[in-house]
DNA sequence: AACCATACTTAAGTATCTTATGCATAAGAA
DNA sequence: TTCTTATGCATAAGATACTTAAGTATGGTT
């Protein structure tokens, strides 16, 4: 994912999140996307990104579509009602994640 | 740690910074400091901190200083100056991984 | 006497990721 | 036409960081 370690814990929060954006993706589409939007600084790797759609689906808060496109396999991925509650309490665990660092790190400016 | 699995990976640059600011500290201070500063919503737990204390000063981010008060042991921990180092760069990956993560979750406003 | 706070240690288990490999189709370059 | 790159998914083995739990020991509080 990253030489930084932070990434760690960080990667349900980002697939509950660009699903809750555009309606449905798939794996594939989900790599690009974050390389995308974070200029190259973040590559999710395949071998952490299917294990934890299929986990996501197994624990129901994804549904899973086949699709086939120019003769190729997609499987497209949307939230379930369970999985956009999930999303916005990662959400939420992210903003105050990152509000108790900033004011462990930077106490002054809490 | 915390409910939140976003604090996994963050425990090195809590160490270091605390570190940083206060010169020198001994485990169950930093413990306590911590559920202090955050108010209760981030408690190290000793079965990481202790292991992490020990592999900070193996790579020599760390020298031990050893004292006995009140009959009871302390090891005071302080930054060599290769862990000052890195006790910047931890805070830079830090500041770069909120950006990103930001970013990636509230797109609008980076 | 029991309990909690202080203080450090370590082992077993779990979760998340990396690294590597494998399969398959299509498009472009050599 | 063969090789490489891009597209697309799957999974196993290993690394790593944590949780959970137990152990050791001193000192103060109830």
């Amino acid at each position: 994912m990253s030489n930084s370690k932070l990434y760690k814990g960080s990667l349900n929060t980002i697939i509950l999140k660009l699903l809750s954006e555009n309606g449905k993706m798939y794996g594939y589409e989900i790599t690009q996307k974050v390389k995308d939007l974070t200029k190259g600084k973040l590559n999710i790797t395949e071998g952490a990104l299917y294990p934890a759609l299929h986990k996501l689906e197994a624990e129901g808060l994804l549904d899973v579509e086949i699709a086939k496109v120019d003769n190729r396999l997609r499987k497209y991925y949307k939230l379930t009602e369970s999985g956009t509650k999930e999303t916005v309490s990662k959400l939420q665990e992210l903003a105050e994640y990152i509000k108790t660092m900033q004011n462990l790190v930077n106490p002054k400016l809490a």
